[in-house]
DNA sequence: CACTATTTTTGTAGTCATTACAATTTAGTA
DNA sequence: TACTAAATTGTAATGACTACAAAAATAGTG
């Protein structure tokens, strides 16, 4: 049940070939302490304040760099804007449609890693599987039921 | 193993709550008979030639009013832009990393249900799930043997 | 150290899917 | 026909993301 299989920023780097610059550790980090699933504007503006002259594109080039060496994922969920996972072990995640939090469900990787070994008999090559629920979180059930009362 | 429940638009429309208007119908047509999982833009310039008078807005009112109305799924599978299904019965989805082509995985709709119904223990309320395989298509693994020879 | 080549970062300008909105057209009904 | 509501249109805006070329930082070598 590790978050993150890596407990440095550095190591994490490291172990996926990518040159450890100041700003690239600093994303990593905030990925690796981060199970909220930020998108690149709250990675930016959040670490904007700790490096001000940190670059908008910049964020944007690093997160590229690491979904395509896979130290993290980008993640398909949202229909308006990317949001990045730097756990990339598998699991999969549910999505909450009143608030839009996203939560990981650790409990998949042995449905995952099935899924990904079948054989299928269309003849394709299935590199990846990614499970996402949808619906409504606790907090937000919660919310719903107390100021309604009666419905 | 039905691709749509509904025989004819009128049919889908009727059972959707939807009025039934000559660019609505035009439009669910269009995507009962096109497993492509097209997206706003393809349906626009599809009809466009027989309807010279739709308007690309009109095409995205009505995908969202179809969504709403649970009469055609979007599908956020592509970070570019959102595609659309006809087919609103429980399946999955294959697209491929080489073509960008999305096929319809049928045989996923006991899996899918049983995880929809399932209770989970963080006490959210799942009301849908989805499943996306990832990898490359047969048409493209085979396009990558021939031209190669040696690897 | 000095000098050069490479990598990384920056900032601006652009692209492109999607939406907001107000105006216009169409359909439904008395 | 006239009035009301729904549907459609077209333009302008939004906003995430990317292209690109310049600037800055870093690494390598003599």
């Amino acid at each position: 049940m590790k978050t993150s299989r890596y407990k440095t920023a550095q190591e994490c780097l490291k172990a996926h070939n990518i040159r450890p610059s100041l700003h690239r550790l600093a994303v990593i980090e905030y990925l690796m302490n981060n199970a909220a699933h930020p998108t690149a504007e709250e990675i930016f503006s959040s670490l904007y304040s700790a490096i001000p002259t940190l670059s908008r594109t910049t964020v944007y080039n690093i997160l590229k760099l690491l979904a395509e060496k896979k130290a993290a994922i980008s993640l398909d969920i949202d229909p308006r804007q990317a949001h990045y996972d730097g756990d990339t072990s598998l699991h999969s995640h549910f999505i909450c449609l009143g608030c839009g939090a996203i939560e990981d469900m650790e409990s998949d990787a042995g449905l995952l890693s099935e899924l990904t070994r079948r054989k299928y008999p269309s003849g394709m090559l299935v590199e990846r599987v990614e499970l996402n629920y949808r619906g409504i979180c606790r907090k937000c059930l919660s919310k719903e039921q107390k100021p309604a009362g009666a419905t």
